[in-house]
DNA sequence: CTGAAAGCGCTAACAC
DNA sequence: GTGTTAGCGCTTTCAG
């Protein structure tokens, strides 16, 4: 298992070895500080020089090895990703963003999911700091403070997180606004009494979520504790808070839903306990994963631009490994509603 | 920015350094041998000085480097995992598969999305051979016989191809006994013609899952090229190919669609058209991914292993490149009918 | 403009 | 058992 390109070749370690900057050196009848030069792009190099030492390169079919150039002082150029689960739609959306970005910018990513196990997550950290990363996006549900700071010494990115007073850039979406957005439409097309279907509550973006509804709500007189239920940001959760209400409020009209999957199941509920929606009852989500669009009938939501929340995080990481730009703090972005079916009433 | 775990410390190349092995036989008082030795607990050590050298390793908080492990000739223990695209909930779920099974041996992975655009596998294939990966697995769809041959000198698993007689693991689902199981299953429900949309005919998958569809109704009377679409393996597709089928059959009564994603936007076709699905057409799809399950009526599929996919992926490699067990040059796991309301009908 | 040489942090003979 | 030392492949002064 021979790679025909290479002329010279050893093992060592189990491994091939490619054309090493020695060889390339040589057969150029240049010093290895000089082939360095033209790989670098730096220092004075003759232009015949750096043609002939261009040609071996070429020839020989080299490249440099990031690993001596790390231990030489170079950067790794590889980022890693911290999701908590990556088979969901929002951060497979976002890792695609990511992974999109740093390509662009020569970077290389690392997939970490957490599965949100704190031991898992420092493990993790640990292994690749050895493997000499250069930055990190934490979009990790739960972050532990000893987490935290175990990554304070490499750039750093958290996405939703409160601790903006540290020293790292937090990239978060409008929460509160977006909520905003969604009880103002559900009010519009003529709801009456509006419900909300809540997510954990340890994590920051469900707790806004809550809290947001619970201020906009507050100086109807319909108001109440008991048009809230809990979903835990799952299907399943949906369903059965989607039920729970309905069987407190069978006048219900409208529910707000802190997340699309638990409005997915929200719908599937009403969907078996035969109420038509959105015209006995309208759902809104919040998100913007794709299946909103797959589903029928579509879901109206709260869209957070996701794949532009990962392009930004992976762009201000890069930009502050590189030096370059002052290291912006916090960078909040917008959402939108998308008006869908399930709050598209024909009639009133 | 110091970590304050860190007693010595110095920067180069625009980062910080953190303990070295010599730091740590300086205060244990023995060589870096030494120290090498119980890191990689191999060699003889006296019990004791092995005890102080662990002592100096937590209290540094030390942890050896990979890359100068690496250039030392071992193994950088990383993999990389290519697929077309993330985002897409199949590859996701084949992500989280090789993701956790990596992580479990001790291996990192990075995530490549190769858009299905050549140059890009290329250049990356690059950039992660100089990163010292030890192994990858392409789950990428086309494959071109030169991107192929340039990662011939590193273990490879291959998804879905036919690269077989090549030197390399290749991972596959019996499509075939898939569509088997498919079509039997419509018949069986009382369908008298069956339409099938199919992928791009450059998937091997799109292909033998068409071909086997062929062969399964070759002798019926109604069998027909007409009954055939094509979908791309877009919902788009698949709602194209599903109102072209029924204005050219309105008498269909079952289809087989080539994916799942093609076979939401059936549904979603005929929901506008106002067919019932399953009393007036019955629909079966193929892979299994998880929004079968969250629309309404549930998707009837054919399922894949996906996660089995990526965890004997990620295992087989892995073994390999510990030059464990013999290569496996070929696997091949079952599908399952997984009959959901799509195909549920009440009266017949 | 170019080369010699000193590391970067670690492993693995090879001596003792 | 333990230490010495020669690399691994590359970058980067520092001379010339």
């Amino acid at each position: 298992m021979i790679c025909p390109c290479v002329t010279d070749y050893r093992v060592r370690g189990g491994g091939i070895c490619l054309a090493t900057i020695r060889e390339v050196a040589l057969r150029a009848n240049v010093s290895v500080a000089t082939v360095s030069r033209v790989i670098n792009n730096k220092g004075y190099v003759d232009a015949k020089t750096k043609e002939e030492v261009l040609k071996v390169i070429k020839e020989l079919n080299y490249v440099p090895k990031s690993v001596a150039q790390v231990l030489a002082g170079k950067k790794m150029k590889a980022l890693a990703l911290m999701v908590p689960d990556i088979s969901n739609p929002f951060f497979a959306e976002l890792a695609k963003a990511v992974e999109d970005t740093a390509y662009q910018k020569g970077f290389t990513v690392f997939l970490c999911n957490s599965d949100d196990q704190d031991n898992k997550k420092k493990l993790y950290i640990d292994v690749l700091k050895r493997k000499s990363i250069d930055g990190m996006i934490l979009a990790t549900h739960q972050l532990d403070k000893k987490v935290f700071d175990q990554c304070r010494d490499i750039p750093l990115v958290l996405m939703d997180r409160a601790y903006i007073h540290e020293d790292c850039t937090v990239i978060t979406t409008q929460n509160r606004q977006g909520v905003k957005l969604a009880i103002e439409h559900l009010l519009s097309i003529g709801c009456r009494k509006i419900a909300h279907i809540y997510g954990p509550q340890e994590l920051i973006t469900a707790k806004e979520r809550l809290l947001a509804y619970l201020d906009a709500v507050k100086d109807f007189s319909w108001a109440s504790d008991t048009l809230l239920a809990p979903g835990y940001f799952q299907i399943e959760g949906g369903r059965k808070a989607m039920r729970t209400l309905m069987e407190r409020h069978p006048d219900l009209d409208g529910v707000f839903v802190g997340n699309d999957t638990m409005a997915i199941g929200a719908l599937k509920e009403l969907h078996q306990m035969r109420i038509s929606v959105p015209e006995k009852v309208a759902i809104c989500g919040f998100d913007g994963i794709p299946i909103t669009q797959m589903i029928e009938p579509e879901l109206t939501t709260i869209e957070q631009p996701i794949y532009e929340l990962g392009r930004q995080a992976a762009q201000v990481l890069i930009e502050r490994i590189e030096g370059k730009g002052g290291v912006k703090k916090h960078i909040q972005l917008n959402v939108k509603l998308k008006i869908r079916d399930s709050t598209r009433r024909r009639l009133w």
